[in-house]
DNA sequence: CTGAAAGCGCTAACAG
DNA sequence: CTGTTAGCGCTTTCAG
């Protein structure tokens, strides 16, 4: 009788109502709910009680407008299909639960109208942070406006020069080491790499590590450097280029990341090209699938869920202190040999 | 010399600002902005000009505090790094960016705590609309509570009967029985089926469907039931106990999910079963992985991506409309031959 | 310890 | 076509 709402769902119940009910202002209302010293205890309780009988619900925008705090993190990525990212972005959801914040998940494609949208879409709810994979394909003028908002930022990848961004990530040039280590000692001398995108931070630092450890060995060895998606269509067409042109040369192949090895897998199956009898591959990143696919496949490890994890926690620390120095944290790496590579010794 | 902030971050643009700038009042500002009609082109221009000069970008916030509306939706799904709802998840950001909204990813392994507290964050967010794998995992109070709260919500699943809830899934019922004479043609006799939990509706319809078709087939034919996680892990944990205790028999294997049938596959490396030989296998999703797994798994294709996105649109469709009616979408299958099933005749 | 009041930044009547 | 005026729901001084 008191209102005549047309649908049944009932208006939320909002601060007023529970002061209401419980006698007091709106005021010490919000103070005991958000337990804020100097409320006589059993007002608070009061009120409590009355909240939690009435399903009251704070409304986050409303908070968020005044506190200038959403409780919001904003992942950019390139894209979730990407085991690695899933993975990371896994981590980075269960640290931002533990933190009670929740994140908003984009996928920007590594393009850069994609990612200015974001940004500017993240900033405009009030974000408390934004981590991204990278912000290599930002103009200048972009990477100030972020920097010039103020949201702590946190990149998941190590630019080349000293960035003014926090980063969290692995030990990318020293995997690719790793992988040329690997590929010296079975005996290969003969080798491709299939990188990503040029300029990548991860994947380019992944290639420096190879290429370096390879000259290292010999001044002399050839290495056939391919650029395309560091994706499994990426990995793929990759493949297929390097079959037709020199296959012959070619023992071994060292994948910038899994999903691209995955598509040089693909790629060998349709061409009869048995791994790892007629080529080696070793990955990066580690998949869950690697494991199980045919061969299983030999890669270096990153722990990706401890990467978004970290992420987190400096973005929460730049978020919350007035420390606002940027941090760059790095996570160890480790090659784990499985049956793509061929001993040749 | 105006204002004296410890750290160079500008004060954001406000409405205000730009106002003044233009030599207007707030409000005509804002109708300027949000491109409503009446308001002369050549002040629009003008505060259009100013607002780029000045990089304003909208507090959404408040915004959403006055609209009511956050332009943001909720995705609540087991676990981003299933490759399934990955896909799925994509196409709901993709339909999201399309429609300007963002989506904040939630995932909830299914367990109900977790669950209930990502609806009650998002509610108290003001999501414009809640996708969801499941809420058969929900007490009764709990999705009277959801649809109470008024806020548009679609299902990733089917229920058994003819829930309040808005519906886009797959004929999951229909794959199951597509599974069933794929074996059944190939001359395969006794079965294994390594479903989810139990009560979960997608999968419990894939088991019917294939159950259905078998006893069709022939009332007598023994199909043994696993139920574990849907996960590769869990069809790992399910394998292992069948090779156990009667493989023997066994000569055919539908997993609930191509994650399952990953994890049996992985058990079968590691007991030395081989498949299709020993014995054969279909999955269910076609995630792009089991083109590539060893050997290329035939399974049931379902159009993630397309869910995503038909999910986005019903629940645009539900937030916009007054039309609340829910809605059941379901998108086909169909059965991709790849090399894990054995012909026995 | 609690109340009154201002205001976060924006939209939406209602006048003019 | 544009200005004035209320708030949206909440936190937070400032008094008392």
């Amino acid at each position: 009788m008191q209102k005549r709402e047309p649908s049944s769902e009932s208006r939320a119940v909002k601060l007023r109502d529970i002061a209401e009910a419980a006698g007091v202002t709106i005021a010490t209302a919000s103070r005991s709910l958000n337990d804020s010293y100097g409320v006589n205890p059993s007002t608070r309780e009061r009120v409590l009680g009355v909240a939690a009988r009435l399903g009251y619900r704070p409304n986050r925008l409303a908070q968020g407008l005044v506190t200038g705090r959403s409780q919001t993190l904003g992942l950019i990525i390139s894209d979730i299909r990407n085991p690695f990212f899933a993975e990371v972005a896994r981590g980075v959801e269960d640290a931002a639960y533990a933190a009670a914040c929740d994140v908003v998940l984009c996928n920007s494609d590594l393009n850069p109208q994609k990612q200015n949208h974001y940004i500017r879409s993240l900033l405009g709810k009030r974000v408390d942070g934004i981590i991204m994979n990278s912000v290599a394909t930002l103009g200048d003028a972009e990477q100030e406006y972020l920097v010039q908002s103020g949201v702590p930022v946190v990149l998941l990848n190590r630019g080349s020069g000293r960035s003014r961004f926090s980063t969290v990530s692995a030990e990318n040039e020293r995997g690719g080491a790793l992988a040329a280590e690997h590929f010296l000692k079975k005996g290969h001398r003969r080798f491709a790499h299939f990188s990503g995108p040029r300029h990548h931070g991860n994947l380019g630092l992944r290639a420096k590590g190879f290429l370096q450890t390879v000259r290292e060995h010999d001044p002399a060895t050839p290495v056939t450097v391919l650029h395309g998606g560091h994706t499994l269509a990426g990995g793929y067409a990759m493949a297929l280029k390097l079959f037709r042109d020199k296959q012959h040369a070619i023992t071994a192949i060292f994948a910038a990341n899994d999903a691209v090895a995955f598509g040089m897998m693909k790629a060998a199956i349709e061409c009869g090209v048995r791994i790892p009898k007629d080529v080696s591959l070793i990955g990066f990143d580690d998949v869950e699938f690697a494991a199980i696919a045919h061969p299983p496949l030999t890669t270096i490890h990153q722990s990706k869920y401890e990467i978004g994890q970290a992420a987190v926690n400096v973005l929460l620390r730049l978020a919350k202190g007035q420390d606002k120095s940027p941090e760059n944290r790095v996570l160890g790496v480790k090659l784990i040999e499985r049956d793509s590579v061929r001993d040749l010794n």
